[in-house]
DNA sequence: CGAGCGCTTGATTGAGTTCAAAAATCGTGG
DNA sequence: CCACGATTTTTGAACTCAATCAAGCGCTCG
C-alpha cells in the first residue's frame, strides 16, 4: 500500500525515490476494518490519513445526537482534521471507515520534512489546498442557496461513484437533510422521470 | 496604502524590502467607493484583492434573484474567486465594496514571483490556506447542524466588529436565512434577556 | 423634506422534520 | 446456502421552523 502512496506523491510532485524514502520514513501503514474509528470528536490527535484503498468519512455529532458527514475520502484522497493536526485543538469531528480500508497515517514531521527537502512538494500542497478551498466554497454556496433536490442532483453529478458505495442515509446527512427527506426527493425524481 | 500591504506581508513572511519591491512591482492600488462592483459572477477575472482599508464582500445571486454572502473581507483580509483566479473558470460570485475601501489588486504573476523568490512566502500561503480551510470547515458544520439562532450567536461571537459595519440583511444572507427571520431571531433573543 | 432603503411585524404558506411503523435489503452464523 | 436479526429505505401523518407576501415605520442622505 505504501507503493500506491508513493505513486500518488510522485505523480503530483517531482520527488525522487530517495527523497520520497527520506520523507516517508516515519509514516505508518494501517489496515482498518469497516466501522473502525480513527479519530474521535473533541480529542486531539496529530495524524492525517491518506486513503490508499477503501473509503473513510469525517462526521460531527451535534447536540441532538445527529450525525452530519463533513467529508468523504475514497482512494487517493486525504482526510484529517486540520484544526487538530496543525493547531493542536480538539477535533471538530470523528473519522471512521465506511469500507475495509488501507491507509497511510502521517504525522506533522512528514510535512515539515517535505517542505524543507522538496520545493515541489510545497507547490503540490498549495495546489491541493486551493482545490480544496474551491470545493468547500461550492459546498457552502449549495448549502446557502439550493433546495434539497438541487443538492442531491449536484451530489449525483459530482460523485457518481460514491452513490454506490455510501449508504443513502449518510449522503442525506452530507447534504444537510434527513434520510426520510432524501428518500422522498428520490421518489419524486423517479416519478418525474417516468411521467415523461 | 501600499505601505499597509507591505507591512502585512513583512509581518507574515521574512521578505526583505528589496524582495517585496520586486514581487509587488506589478500590483495596483485602487480606491473604491461603497457599492463598486469589482468582480461579476460568471465573468472570468484574474485578480485577487487585498483589503488595506474598508470592507468588501463576495456574494452569489441564485436562480430566484436572491443574494447569499459567501465571505466578508475587512482590513488585512484577502478576497477573490480562486476558481476564476487559478483555473480561469467563470466566477462563482460577485465582489463589491460595503464601505469606501482601499484595495491592492493582484494578478497571478504576484504569486508566481513570490513562490520562486521567497520560500517564506510559500509557508505563509500554506498557513493562510490552512486557516481558511478550517474556517470554511466550521462554517459547513454550522450550516449542516445549527439552527438560525445558533448560527447568529456564533456569528456575533466570531465577528463582533462586523456586526456594526454590515447591514443586518446581509448578515442574514451570510447565515443562510432571510432578513425577516433574522429580525425575529434577534427579537426573541432580546425578549429572553430581559425576562430574567 | 421626501423617496428609498432597511428593519420590523403580522398572517399565511410550505419545505423539510419528526415520530412511528412497515417493507426491503444486508450480512452473518449455523 | 439459507434463515433470521439488524440495518436501511420507504411511507404516512402531524408538526415546526423558517420562508413568503404584504404592509407600516423610521432613518438618512441626496
Amino acid at each position: 500500500m505504501l507503493a500506491r502512496f508513493k505513486e500518488y506523491i510522485q505523480k503530483n510532485t517531482t520527488l525522487s525515490d530517495e527523497e520520497f524514502g527520506h520523507i516517508a520514513s516515519g509514516v505508518q501503514q494501517k489496515s482498518v476494518k469497516k466501522g473502525t474509528v480513527l479519530l474521535k470528536q473533541e480529542e486531539q490527535h496529530s495524524k492525517t490519513f491518506f486513503v490508499a484503498k477503501g473509503l473513510l468519512r469525517a462526521y460531527t455529532i451535534d447536540g441532538n445526537g445527529k450525525e452530519h458527514v463533513v467529508h468523504f475520502a475514497p482512494e487517493n484522497y486525504w482526510i484529517g482534521d486540520r484544526s487538530s493536526f496543525y493547531h493542536h485543538e480538539p477535533s471538530l469531528f470523528f473519522i471512521d471507515a465506511i469500507e475495509d480500508s488501507e491507509i497511510i497515517s502521517i504525522g506533522l514531521d512528514f510535512y515539515e520534512r517535505s517542505e524543507s527537502v522538496a520545493p515541489s512538494f510545497n507547490s503540490y500542497l498549495i495546489r491541493l489546498l486551493h482545490t480544496n478551498s474551491i470545493l468547500m466554497q461550492k459546498r457552502i454556496i449549495m448549502l446557502l442557496a439550493a433546495t434539497a433536490e438541487e443538492r442531491y442532483l449536484d451530489f449525483v453529478a459530482r460523485y457518481p461513484d460514491l452513490l454506490l458505495r455510501v449508504p443513502q442515509w449518510m449522503i442525506a446527512t452530507y447534504l444537510g437533510i434527513t434520510p426520510e427527506s432524501l428518500s422522498r426527493v428520490r421518489k419524486e425524481l423517479a416519478r418525474r422521470n417516468f411521467k415523461r
